[in-house]
DNA sequence: CTAATAGTGTCTATTAGACAGTATGTT
DNA sequence: AACATACTGTCTAATAGACACTATTAG
């Protein structure tokens, strides 16, 4: 039909196929501090993540993950890192790939696609910097057998959901989410969320992401905190001190003024063996 | 501006929106059977993956990942499922998504997004089955530091590609990749192929994936070597036995016939504790 | 002194690695 | 008998889990 590449290039109209876009949604997670009333008791810790409210139709008043469309020009991880750092104003955040969402009406206004990414940071690094329609929304989450419940809360909204996990098959332990109950969060965010926590409780384990939720330097009490709350159970000390012997390294400061025992503060280290 | 989500939705164009379109590629992988002069020595495995021969502009002629173009009525993963069966004229193929390409020019037509999955099978249950422009071609990789060659044959083209690989950040041991040299297999395949073999050596580890791609009765020793082939290692008899005790059960039958021993066939056991 | 966390020593249990041996078919 | 793989026993090394203990601060 065609002679050469160059030919059908020239003849080729994208106009002739239906209209769909694409968007990324960013799952930013962190780590926060809630005060507690004795002084000399640690700080019970959080995950939490970054909502926005939407000024705009659908989900008008609504609050959702940031996110935002995929321009022509604009290679596909580019577009997260623009918003994320739209929203936050700091550049540098850990950033990976999650899921690709692509349900039919997973929005009412058109056809669209979504791919979805999951970026942590150590909030502290956002003090002051964050947009305007951002919020940090504390993540607690009830894991029963074939459902979650989840329940994120930022101290004025309360926002819950609930997803029912269906076994895909029998040789992974990949699930088919499905939203039963969803008031508050637009679009199909509650399954971004979900994959997310599950992705980094996964991760965790074999690798060493948790630091990009840490501060510079920081106890390793603290570490072994974020470590607990996104594997939702408690650690033995000396198992987890073993664990993380080679990834930090002490340094000169220590915490003190906590009411006990002052902690020393660790580094991560760059060239572990 | 409006007063409401209908109305909103009511005035909404798609149209102001550019051009972009999505497509999905199939990493279809196997195992094959390599026939030994020898017949009492057992064949040598390898992986093996399914290329279409494109006979369309652009890459016209070169080999490719069967995939195809997302339609606007159509469930993102139903796309890979619809491409799959056209090419294999099986259904359940084992599937899981694998990752969302979104480079600029990975496509001379237009702009085009497209998710990769990856799927296994048992290439037996195939046979006579395939389409008639795709092929099985076997897998042979040379893992370097910081450089992947990728040797791709099936009896009559060899295709290779080098792909340079630089870690993306400390914490985990993500890659950049990036081809460099690539001849023969069109678009960005390379990477889709390598992505695809990364996560099933790290996914046989803590899953049963590899049953996807085994035959309803097998030896131990096949399963082993299976296991071999996608971890690129030997293992150790006694350790491998002990490893998936519990994932399989025996059976009343036994191949004979290779001039050693006969050896039990064993099944894949569906509830493990 | 007390409450509270920091940090370590050590014993045990479980799991992984290595090797050598025995078993049993075909030609 | 010889070859080739099937399959098992057992010793050792490494890792994970559990518990109890000592250390050190602010008030």
């Amino acid at each position: 039909m065609y002679k050469s590449e160059k030919e059908f290039l020239e003849a080729y109209n994208p106009e002739e196929f239906d209209r769909l876009s694409i968007t990324t949604d960013i799952l930013l997670l962190s780590i926060s501090d809630e005060e507690t009333a004795n002084y000399r008791k640690t700080s019970k810790k959080h995950m939490s993540v970054l909502l926005v409210k939407r000024d705009d139709y659908p989900f008008k008043g609504k609050w959702c993950l940031p996110g935002g469309f995929l321009q022509v020009d604009e290679e596909l991880e580019d577009c997260p890192k623009r918003i994320l750092e739209k929203e936050t104003n700091i550049k540098d955040i850990y950033l990976e790939q999650l899921y690709t969402f692509g349900g039919i009406n997973r929005d009412p206004r058109m056809r669209i696609v979504s791919t979805s990414y999951m970026a942590l940071v150590d909030k502290n690094r956002l003090k002051d910097k964050l947009a305007s329609n951002a919020s940090w929304f504390n993540i607690k989450y009830f894991d029963e057998d074939n459902e979650v419940v989840v329940v994120l809360d930022n101290e004025i909204d309360t926002l819950t959901f609930k997803i029912r996990k269906t076994l895909k098959e029998k040789t992974t332990d990949r699930y088919k989410f499905e939203i039963i109950e969803n008031e508050s969060l637009a679009f199909d965010h509650p399954l971004v969320i979900l994959n997310g926590i599950e992705r980094l409780k996964n991760k965790v384990n074999y690798t060493d992401v948790v630091f990009n939720m840490m501060p510079e330097l920081f106890t390793l009490g603290d570490l072994q905190q974020v470590y607990e709350v996104i594997l939702n159970k408690k650690l033995l000390d000396p198992a987890f001190r073993r664990i993380i012997a080679n990834k930090v390294e002490k340094t000169e400061f220590v915490e003190r003024g906590a009411g006990h025992r002052p902690s020393v503060l660790f580094r991560y280290k760059n060239n572990q063996k």
